[in-house]
DNA sequence: TGGCTTACATACCAAACAGTATCTGTTTTT
DNA sequence: AAAAACAGATACTGTTTGGTATGTAAGCCA
């Protein structure tokens, strides 16, 4: 059996990370989260160093989501035109996945902490490359297609 | 010979529009303004109601930066060809004239609004469509171009 | 230039902030 | 079942938050 710690860690970041990917870095307390967790402040600490480790868990739990759920969708069809035509149709009802995690985590977290917390940007600007390092990995894999994908894939992610 | 409050109003108006726009409302503190403007707090609630009215002035002066800047653009060229492509020349560099305002204010209010103020998130939806009823008057009055400007508009601000 | 008015500074407030030391109850392990 | 280890609650710290009441100096008009 998991340790009661591990899960409560993971129960603690489950609950969180909407939250802050809600209402950004700053604009979340330490109050809202004991508030949302139904813990105290003395567990939240036990598990987590201090807020900027928790927030930064929370965006890596939100951004494995959204990353398990694009090597889904990849992993759906063969062809690297049909991988394309899925992913956008992915991306078309974006807004709808990324609403429970409170939108999307990379636009959120990126403008947020994009002045205030150098970890959390860096951490975004990761999330980034991994996602265009997948996208670039289906266009080279396709021998029909162009190699365009160098100035395409950071439009992938602003349409949301 | 204006008033003495005007002029300071706007002055701290000028200061304070790019630290919000950069570090949010509420990642922004008043002590932060104070030390920007060399001012102190009975300055600035001297002239602002309260911490989001002077937010709302500082986001409609980026907001009117941004306008008349594209405004000027659009009365450069007489087609509506050549506006729509003038204004895409904008975008491209978009991000180097947004650079000294801290970025796009669009994008950046609009995300650190999202579920915390009402008031702000609510000016910059107005703004969208103000930009988008710019845009969809050059469409329409070019009377060559089809009515597709119905679902193009909102990408347009996205790309950056 | 005098006296009224406006603009700004000073000093302060209660509340909320992140963080911690300590204690108690609960699991594990032996 | 007893001992050791751990998880979590309580209660507190010093600091910073937005906001304000009061004091003082500068601006303005007669």
């Amino acid at each position: 059996m998991t340790k009661k710690a591990e899960r409560t860690t993971a129960y603690i970041i489950e609950t969180v990370a909407p939250i802050f990917n809600k209402h950004g870095y700053v604009g979340t307390s330490m109050s809202d989260l004991t508030e949302a967790t139904g813990l105290t402040k003395g567990a939240i600490y036990g598990n987590f160093e201090n807020k900027e480790a928790l927030a930064l868990s929370a965006f890596e739990y939100n951004r494995n989501l959204l990353l398990s759920a694009i090597d889904a969708k990849l992993s759906e069809d063969d062809g690297a035109m049909d991988k394309l035509f899925t992913l956008i149709q992915f991306y078309k009802q974006y807004d709808v996945f990324t609403l429970p995690m409170g939108g999307c985590p990379i636009l959120n977290v990126g403008v947020d902490a994009q002045g205030n917390n150098t970890l959390l940007s860096a951490a975004v600007k990761e999330t980034i490359k991994d996602i265009e390092g997948k996208i670039a990995l289906v266009l080279e894999n396709g021998a029909k297609s162009d190699e365009l994908h160098l100035s395409v894939p950071p439009l992938q992610f602003a349409k949301q």
